[in-house]
DNA sequence: ATTTTTCCTTATCATTTGTTAAGGTTTTTT
DNA sequence: AAAAAACCTTAACAAATGATAAGGAAAAAT
């Protein structure tokens, strides 16, 4: 039962059977077709959500109307806007369906009583909040000073399994560039 | 006694006298001068900086030996590598004075020795990195999309005390334009 | 106080990236 | 199977930003 979410938890600290079952009682799991929303704008998170199988991003839309791909989840990811879901305010991002997916999802009372109450699991949310932070912190890092060209060889390297799974607009998104300058930049590279 | 360092803690966690002196004991006060560095690139971060006075910044250098701002540090901040300190590799990173500094320093051993001993100094930490996290890709969602000039905007407002202790070109970089966009955008937001 | 260094602005020109529009695939829907 | 929608590439032109260089103001060093 949820062998994604037993196998992240377990990278990262030890759970007793009693621990663990005191936490997996609290997800419940939700399945998503694609296209179909997540989260809308606007919407306050109740739920943070684990990703089970398939795939899904996030977007938001900015002041002219146009849209911008944030973050993509995949097997074993977290996804979600975590802002509003700790803040309770509405949320400014869309969370959309790219492969039919199965999520777990967990409440912030859930949440905040499991962090009360299950020691290793209020470890396990201090390193995941600690890498992703690092993470997100390597990913501005490495981009300072970079060519689109630069910034879309690395993503390349770093992500390659993304290629076959999102179109190319959306990743164009992501990497902050339009569609048209990641078409040039994919021909100058593949020459 | 480290009264930025206090005021931090007490800001999201409780503590009895005894935890809050047992915390204190492990951080070692450095003062630091102008120009001085905190870090240098291909250290390996041995000790966690929280800003108890004065203001730095951490800068990467990259590929074609150009230098960029990775983040500002004043009172009540953290500031050094993360990444570095965790892993125990060396650091991408350089730390320098901006103004003369009082810092306090943690080892990493003291660091574990706290989360494992002492169960609010674990959940500063986690509201810490999950803050930390929040508002970087908070950074990052608001900038998508926007002019240089709308950039600079935004930050104005945010950060107006950084103006009048950071030279403009290291804003500049910070943003990731060059001083003479910079310029350019100044002018064109003052008329 | 003087000299040196750092910092900011401006101008010019080059390069990169964005915008718009069109055409052809591929994928999805009916 | 046919129609519709989504997706990717390319071209031509426009706009934004970068690079380089020069001059002057401000700050720091001597």
């Amino acid at each position: 039962m949820y062998p994604g979410l037993l196998h992240e938890l377990h990278k990262r600290v030890t759970l007793s059977p009693g621990q663990e079952a005191a936490i997996l009682s609290h997800f419940t799991p939700k399945k998503l077709k694609k296209r179909q929303f997540l989260h809308q704008e606007g919407d306050i998170i109740q739920r943070m959500s684990f990703v089970e199988k398939g795939a899904l991003y996030s977007y938001s839309t900015d002041a002219h109307g146009a849209q911008h791909v944030v973050q993509f989840g995949f097997e074993g990811w977290w996804i979600g806007d975590l802002y509003s879901f700790f803040t309770q305010k509405p949320s400014r991002l869309n969370v959309e369906v790219l492969e039919s997916c199965e999520v777990l999802t967990l409440s912030l009372e859930s949440h905040e009583l499991l962090l009360k109450t299950i020691p290793p699991y209020e470890t396990y949310m201090r390193i995941l909040y600690q890498n992703a932070y690092v993470a997100l912190l390597s990913r501005i890092e490495n981009s300072l000073g970079l060519s689109a060209e630069e910034i879309y060889s690395r993503f390349l390297e770093q992500y390659p399994f993304i290629f076959s799974r999102v179109p190319l607009h959306l990743i164009a998104s992501y990497m902050g560039i339009t569609p048209v300058t990641l078409s040039r930049i994919r021909r100058q590279v593949a020459s």
